[in-house]
DNA sequence: TACATGATGCCCT
DNA sequence: GGGCATCATGTAG
């Protein structure tokens, strides 16, 4: 548990998109309540590339909403979409260029009754628990993460209530796949997921690539 | 000030 | 597998 206190330095966040999402794969997202940790691991992910990418937020330049993006990296960017769900996402890159990776599953891990009531379902068995953080909608409401209260923060700190840890997990095999949701640059595959893992949000998509690590 | 739209999830068939 | 709720945000007028 320990090791789940440290968050990922901001030079994590200090890179390429793809490859800040591609090493999220594996690592823990921590929410601290009071006595209570929250914690999931992060089974799939998606890159926004900014400024070149059409499918971004920050495609079209900085406004109110997106500002995060294009600030320091390692701080979270949250919005609220379809007039229900927020989604988590954390900016990547030096400041002034935009960047960033959404968070689309966890697979969870301490904390559940309490991700449970959050998100106001009834967990019986293990299937049921995909219905806590199986999609970024599910998993933003599992961890209270809104946009009034979590928009901005720097998930870096070690006095944030939200971070992300490295707990030595080794992610064996990693698909690429198009990100989900999109009608511009739906192409790419830019979707990251861990293979076969159960927590993985709807099915399974298309696998344009698959890349095997040590 | 008005309007179109979306990085979704849920419920129904 | 498909329809739809619901509203913040951005852009046009």
């Amino acid at each position: 548990m320990n090791q789940l206190r440290k968050a990922l330095p901001r030079e994590f966040y200090d890179r390429d998109p793809r490859r800040v999402s591609r090493n999220l794969l594996g690592k823990v997202l921590v929410r601290r309540q009071g006595r209570t940790f929250l914690t999931g691991r992060i089974v799939e992910v998606e890159a926004y590339l900014g400024a070149a990418d059409a499918a971004a937020h920050a495609a079209a330049g900085r406004t109110a909403r997106n500002a995060v993006l294009f600030g320091p990296p390692g701080h979270a960017y949250v919005y609220f979409i379809y007039g229900n769900h927020y989604c988590f996402n954390v900016s990547c890159l030096e400041d002034g260029v935009a960047g960033g990776v959404l968070f689309r599953a966890l697979e969870p891990l301490a904390g559940i009754a309490e991700m449970a009531r959050q998100r106001e379902v009834t967990v019986n068995g293990a299937r049921d628990l995909r219905k806590l953080t199986s999609g970024p909608g599910r998993l933003a409401e599992a961890f209270g993460i809104t946009r009034e209260r979590d928009n901005g923060k720097d998930l870096t700190s070690n006095t944030s209530d939200l971070w992300i840890a490295d707990d030595d997990f080794h992610v064996r095999r990693v698909l690429l796949t198009p990100r989900i949701g999109i009608a511009k640059s739906a192409d790419l595959p830019l979707r990251y997921v861990i293979a076969g893992n159960p927590f993985v949000s709807g099915r399974t998509g298309s696998v344009l690539r698959t890349k095997r690590t040590k």
